[in-house]
DNA sequence: TTGGATAAGTTCGTGACTAAAACATATAGC
DNA sequence: GCTATATGTTTTAGTCACGAACTTATCCAA
């Protein structure tokens, strides 16, 4: 039940702790290691020639412009890969990403029709085998990690409701683990979308932080909580799009009305601007200075009850910053001094004036980073178990 | 930076986690710790004979009703204590709590006015030298532990704001540490319910729980989020009174309208049925069966309001529990159905129905219990300190 | 070019800790 | 009172990180 413990724990947590820091802060010399870790320079050198024996980091020489003798450069090797999979209502994506979070590779399979469970296994299958160039010359594939659009229980491996896909009740977790022959991992996408800010992007660094990502199909979200992911009893945690804002407003999806996702939202926004659907930065030109009348309102009135739900959140997790993702990313962007302002005034005793908003910085490979990080996150923890698994 | 290391470090963990056993849980068998702990017999010997020596924890004779060699009792020394004090409009409370979560004594020194700080200071110091007797006999007095009803930024030890005290942006720890003598620490009162409630009350064996506070001032609370409390960058997270659920409602004293505590809220509970305030159980028994009209359709509203504010909770925390206390623990058992069915309907995808809702278990201990945990906290994660400390 | 200063990798001895096994002990049930 | 059982105790062995002493590689200045 409780941490486990004896010595040869500690080397685990001391081989974890090396790991990480290579991974998620980069290129660290030895001696940086020395300091972060708090460990003696003999101990990083034992950790650090265990894990280059694991295959798990490399060294290469110093690039050292300084007195004293060089520090060697360890590196999370990018031969350790992740797969990552993201089926969406029109396409599959699947990516390799490597220990270190660089994403080496990503293929976008666009699909006729909303893909099957089934038919996103095999596309991903199909795709992989396609890879196996790439996978061959990578050390070693430690699993697939999953971000499907909705609501998904980690533990169990089971997607309990993906509206937009059509998936319900599905072991997704089973059937990815049986046709690529390796571990599987699945998660809501906004939630790893959360963790992929958090350790690389717009949140790297802060220990409570919040991002609420706005698609076409709504607005999920996550929350670091004192450095760890906020997952709740199932995973579920992060349905902010439901949080009702509006009592009297428009009818929602869920059952309720005047929920977030109801009232700020892509298609009230395209439609203001005449557009049909979001290509990329279309809306983000759409939405440029000199705007006529009733864009600038919309934005104003999505602006506000963003604001509302902000408030809201600072109130019940006093973070450090906010970050936006998708067309919340673009809201924010379109009048950042008057949501700045609500969201300042807007929590208790100016509480708000100390939370930072920022746009998030990961782009189209942030699914694919978060996904890879929950396979990431056994080895990390585990940096021996690559051993048992050649 | 990252986690320490060291054979010491291990030590120091493996002790931590014996006392936190053996406080949380109650006196258990060296067997039990065992098996809770996942140590050999030998180091849970060891460990156990450490603590002993430290005066932590003590053995008794086991009660075995069973084959085999019996295995002695390990207690939790009640003699090594916190206090715990608690200002209010109208009194500061000042407790004595032992290890193991047993208050020993409380003492409730009514004010004539609003204490200010320096008053509380002062009715503290001289409730202390009157409980000289109780504290010489206690081994060890580890520190005080402040629960205060407003913003507290615990690591500072300053409260930016009690409103109802008319306390702003004051140094609390520093005149405690100095009037008393002991280390001092400082939380929000919602915050420290929380934790009590998590560990000893209707929260205890949960890892994902909400807790909410009704009071005369207004609604407060927090969170566990896998197992640690939810403290948000400065302390200030839980203030779940001020999220907005009716953008029209009346006007709240943070500023924005149809915040959660002035729609739900114990004056308009006490108005409707005719009382002046809140004496204990009078509440309960005025909202007992056979209400009028009038009556229950208030407490049907702040109830259908109170599950906006739920639901809105379990969409973003996906928790396994919640604990009502003060008058929304009245409020539930007044038409639990009512709530439970909203709670239940309310979350997506039938998120809700998992949620259970329990009344709050600790009633007038609540505070104490929590603040003095605060203060044991530091003892517990690092048992040898006392060492130094005579 | 050389030597000093500086910083960091390396080697080795030491101490702290836990695990595992062997032994000792106390209870229940027969 | 004997045995089975569960647990405390002692002893032994192995792992691990630390720290000191040593070595190495760079910069800098004479």
């Amino acid at each position: 039940m409780s941490e486990r413990s004896g010595t040869e724990d500690l080397r685990r947590r001391n081989l974890s702790a090396v790991l990480t820091a290579a991974h998620r802060h980069g290129p660290l010399t030895r001696a940086a290691l020395v300091q972060r870790c708090g460990l003696t320079r003999s101990t990083i050198g034992a950790l650090v020639g265990e894990l280059s024996a694991l295959g798990l980091v490399y060294e290469t020489d110093a690039a050292a412009a300084r007195v004293g003798r060089p520090s060697p450069m360890v590196h999370a090797s990018e031969r350790v890969v992740a797969l990552a999979v993201n089926p969406d209502v029109d396409a599959v994506t699947v990516g390799v990403v490597g220990l270190g979070g660089k994403v080496h590779r990503r293929i976008r399979y666009s699909t006729s029709s909303v893909p099957t469970l089934r038919e996103a296994v095999n596309i991903t299958r199909a795709v992989v085998e396609g890879l196996s160039v790439e996978l061959a010359g990578a050390e070693h594939v430690v699993g697939v990690g999953l971000a499907v659009p909705g609501l998904v229980n980690a533990d169990a491996g089971v997607v309990r409701l993906a509206p937009h896909l059509g998936w319900k009740d599905a072991d997704v977790v089973g059937p990815f683990q049986e046709a690529l022959g390796m571990p599987a991992v699945a998660a809501n996408d906004a939630t790893l979308g959360t963790l992929a800010e958090s350790i690389f992007g717009a949140a790297a660094g802060y220990r409570d932080a919040l991002y609420l990502n706005g698609s076409a199909s709504g607005i999920g979200g996550g929350a670091i909580v004192g450095g760890v992911p906020l997952g709740g009893a199932s995973g579920y945690a992060g349905e902010f799009g439901h949080m009702v804002i509006r009592p009297d407003g428009e009818e929602c999806h869920c059952g309720r009305r005047g929920c977030l996702e109801t009232e700020v939202n892509l298609e009230r926004l395209l439609k203001v601007v005449g557009l049909d659907r979001a290509d990329g930065d279309q809306l983000e030109d759409a939405l440029g200075p000199g705007l006529p009348f009733p864009v600038l309102r919309e934005i104003r009135r999505q602006t506000d009850l963003l604001a509302v739900a902000l408030s809201n959140l600072v109130n019940v997790f006093n973070p450090e910053v906010i970050v936006l993702g998708g067309f919340l990313g673009v809201l924010l962007d379109a009048d950042r001094e008057r949501l700045a302002t609500a969201v300042a005034l807007g929590p208790i005793s100016g509480l708000g004036a100390e939370v930072r908003l920022e746009r998030a910085a990961l782009g189209s490979e942030l699914l694919l980073v978060g996904a890879a990080e929950t396979v990431f996150a056994g080895l990390l923890s585990e940096p021996r178990s690559v051993a048992s698994h050649p």
